[in-house]
DNA sequence: CTGAAAGCGCTAACAG
DNA sequence: CTGTTAGCGCTTTCAG
């Protein structure tokens, strides 16, 4: 058990002081005699010096830490923005203090305050209900915030997908393939991203002409959802089983999710239909199984990878230059044809 | 903008010293006359003070930081992992601080040396090709570790699960319903635990007196490994595809993993087969899709988030008893029973 | 019950 | 080119 070697031994080694120590270990540029700067450096090599980065922090209050709230580390589309972060703010030689608040209010407060207490500078923050008046303090006392995905009363820079336009497009492919009768089917309209879909995809067939067919229109009910990928292809299932029990089937249908059109897939395939020859799906997210299942799923893509990064480089520049004005980022969405409107 | 208040702010406001407010803020039971107390307690809430933690580390020489190194947070495995150590390192009034490696051994030893530098003191490590020699020498300095999935030559506490016996539960199962003819299909067995799922699997064989087909044993090939679930989902349908060139099929295949049985799966349905009737399948992981497909996969559950608390747990221990011996945890798996062996 | 003072490890004027 | 020194914000003896 070695004892903590310090800033103070090194200079004593070096017949220096700490000052000089100092200016070797992180100023290269500073003109010190060769002969002292080897001195020095040999004095750490031998004492196996580790610089105490708490130290650094108090003394130039700063931190090489930023902090991200999300509520779901499970979910895919969390880690994928997280890859994107990463990407960016390791290059800056920066890292992640990972605040995972599963959803729980109380628990996002508790890190927020943490992290402020911790010093931290600039947060990215992904969750559910945040609390604007803390986050107002925050912004008060220095700390950049950029809010990914919310819809937040905050002067803050703020990364949003169109959704609606995203809906818009899924429609639009599928009039442009020909279809009249498009059906749509999702969970619960709770969200506001699902929302804007559904929105979306209403505005598309108005501006082509088409008459939106409620007995096609099928959304969960309330009360069921749990959590996750499994209800939604359950409930996929589920509605397209009434979708099945309808007299006249649409020769398309446009899922909320990729997960809820993997359920009415494989509710419909199990009913003899074969897709997309008897009925077209378009999903919505782009997750890795869309290429894997059969037929692959036609679907949008959001690419929270590239938001994560936008996401990072907006913070990275409002550190830089704190007094620049907050934007607003509407990333746009893309279709992904695959075999599943391919008909 | 507001300026920064400290304790000493605090101190002045309730015309006290600092350190009584701060065994008012610390220390409850500390005996302080109620009128000063309050006192000091309003200056607090009046001045909106918030601690500094950083100050507190440096003078207390303490983290409340447990760092946590992951090859992959994309994988679902590692995120559940961290999902059953944060149960535990919350309740701990701990923090992670996560360090995503993406399998880079350099970024992992800088991952590393952050952390001590940050004043880390424990610290689970589930990684490729960990640098023992600078984990020994971290030890040496208090810093406590807990290795998760690894075979690393560390006096360390380790967390382990039984992949061997895994396989060999896998093939019991099939044996006990009277499979006689069982294939074997992996991806390459270039990791060790897919060495152990294997061997435990033919012990299995051995131990009921069947003989191992090796026309029923297929192995991917090593040079196409790239990553992921896509990999793993067309490898089995790949190998699959092979199996069913044979002049003879088993009865019943066990797969290396979920994705690789849902590909296995997809193959044989192709082909017209019936699942489990025509041949059983049994994969291994037991991800959420398991319950979700047609049928549902039966498989070896792994109960990642109880080796995460106990990872954990393990930790919280050692870091409280720092001359305790390092234990051995090997976790035992499950045979999760679903549809497609139930023929 | 309370306060003065030292000092955790480090950096950055400032003086030389 | 180098050293002295003050002090970041906090806790904790120690003395009263």
């Amino acid at each position: 058990m070695t004892k903590k070697v310090t800033i103070n031994d090194i200079a004593k080694a070096a017949n220096t002081s700490t000052a000089t120590v100092s200016r070797v270990l992180n100023n290269p540029d500073y003109p010190v005699k060769e002969s002292l700067r080897t001195k020095v450096m040999e004095a750490i090599e031998q004492l196996n010096y580790v610089p105490n980065l708490v130290g650094k922090q108090l003394k130039t209050n700063t931190s090489n830490e930023i902090g991200v709230i999300i509520p779901n580390i499970s979910n895919p589309y969390y880690t994928l923005l997280i890859s994107g972060l990463e990407y960016v703010i390791r290059q800056s030689e920066k890292y992640i203090l990972l605040c995972n608040t599963n959803g729980d209010p109380e628990l996002e407060r508790k890190y927020l305050e943490y992290l402020y207490q911790k010093q931290v500078r600039g947060m990215i923050i992904s969750s559910i209900n945040p609390d604007v008046e803390y986050l107002r303090f925050l912004q008060k006392n220095h700390v950049q915030i950029v809010a990914f995905e919310q819809d937040l009363d905050l002067d803050c820079t703020k990364i949003n997908f169109d959704y609606y336009r995203g809906g818009f497009l899924a429609a639009e492919h599928l009039i442009k393939r020909g279809h009249r009768d498009i059906g749509f089917i999702s969970a619960p309209l709770s969200r506001h991203s699902r929302r804007k879909v559904y929105e979306g995809f209403q505005a598309c067939l108005n501006q082509y002409g088409i008459k939106e067919q409620k007995e096609y229109i099928k959304i969960g009910s309330d009360q069921q959802e749990i959590s996750g990928e499994m209800f939604e292809y359950q409930n996929g299932k589920n509605l397209a089983s009434q979708l099945l029990s309808e007299k006249k089937l649409p020769t398309s249908i446009f899922c909320i999710n990729d997960m809820t059109a993997f359920g009415v897939i494989q509710q419909l395939q199990n009913n003899g239909l074969k897709i997309p020859e008897d009925v077209a799906v378009v999903g919505f997210d782009n997750i890795d199984m869309c290429e894997i299942v059969n037929p692959s799923l036609t679907t949008i893509d959001q690419s929270t990878f590239e938001m994560g990064r936008l996401a990072a480089e907006a913070l990275m520049y409002s550190m830089k230059n704190t007094s620049a004005a907050p934007t607003n980022n509407l990333l746009q969405p893309t279709l992904i044809e695959r075999q599943s409107t391919n008909g």
